[in-house]
DNA sequence: ATTTTTCTACGAATTTTTTCGTATAAAATT
DNA sequence: AATTTTATACGAAAAAATTCGTAGAAAAAT
């Protein structure tokens, strides 16, 4: 069972989910974009997350460069699962609910959902 | 603006949201059914929420009665925003695809989606 | 009337998470 | 070759969140 990543290092994860193995230097610009900060700050929560085992890392060169150890779609489940019941007590369905009626989807995106739901219904 | 609760705050918000206007001692007994919790610490966080503004509360009787502060629908809204930033990059849709891939829905509630993504398309 | 139970208030200890300073070494620049 | 830049490691400070002990008053039970 993998620990459960910390909101800063969700950030860290989202940056190597996107861009792949990265130092730490690149990480940090990609945080710095969003908000300031200090470069050691970033450093230490990778090493953190090493430990944990959050992510990998090649020593070899000075630079080290770390990777995501843990699956995107994986954690997104995980993290989704809990806050489904801290927020929405459980009802994933009341979720959906209200990120639809939210954010305004597009047509494509709601024909995804569509489909989706025809293969569940199916399936069901 | 209202400060976002914590995960604990949440967790007595859920009570107060589901069964109204409580004691100290009712919210504590709900949360003990699912890990034990000391009386003090339930107290304590209920003060501090008060503090916030989270809850609001009635003195008049020696048992104070807290209640809900912030509104159920609002907040969820508030923290599902924040939740899909950080954890799917922003993408309201990958969140429900996921949701929705996930948990069993029953027909009923696939049904109550559709008419959502019909009312949805048709103001569209 | 005493004792026990049930409250709140308050302060502080603990734990978790985040941030950063300093030392040191390697690499790059001048 | 000397200086400046760029890395890591490490420890610890700071901030945020959680937990709990103790005191004292009110209410309930004996």
């Amino acid at each position: 069972m993998q620990s459960k990543p910390t909101e800063a290092e969700l950030e860290i994860l989202q940056v190597l989910w996107e861009n792949g193995p990265s130092s730490v230097r690149f990480v940090n610009e990609q945080l710095g974009e969003r908000k300031e900060v200090g470069y050691t700050t970033t450093l230490k929560l990778m090493q953190i997350m090493y430990e944990k085992g959050l992510v990998s890392r090649n020593t070899d060169a000075r630079s080290h460069i770390y990777e995501a150890a843990i699956e995107r779609d994986a954690t997104q489940r995980n993290l989704l699962g809990t806050f489904v019941d801290n927020v929405f007590s459980g009802s994933a369905m009341n979720l959906v609910m209200q990120a639809l009626g939210n954010h305004k989807a597009s047509k494509d995106e709601l024909d995804q959902i569509k489909a989706l739901i025809e293969k569940i219904e199916k399936e069901g």
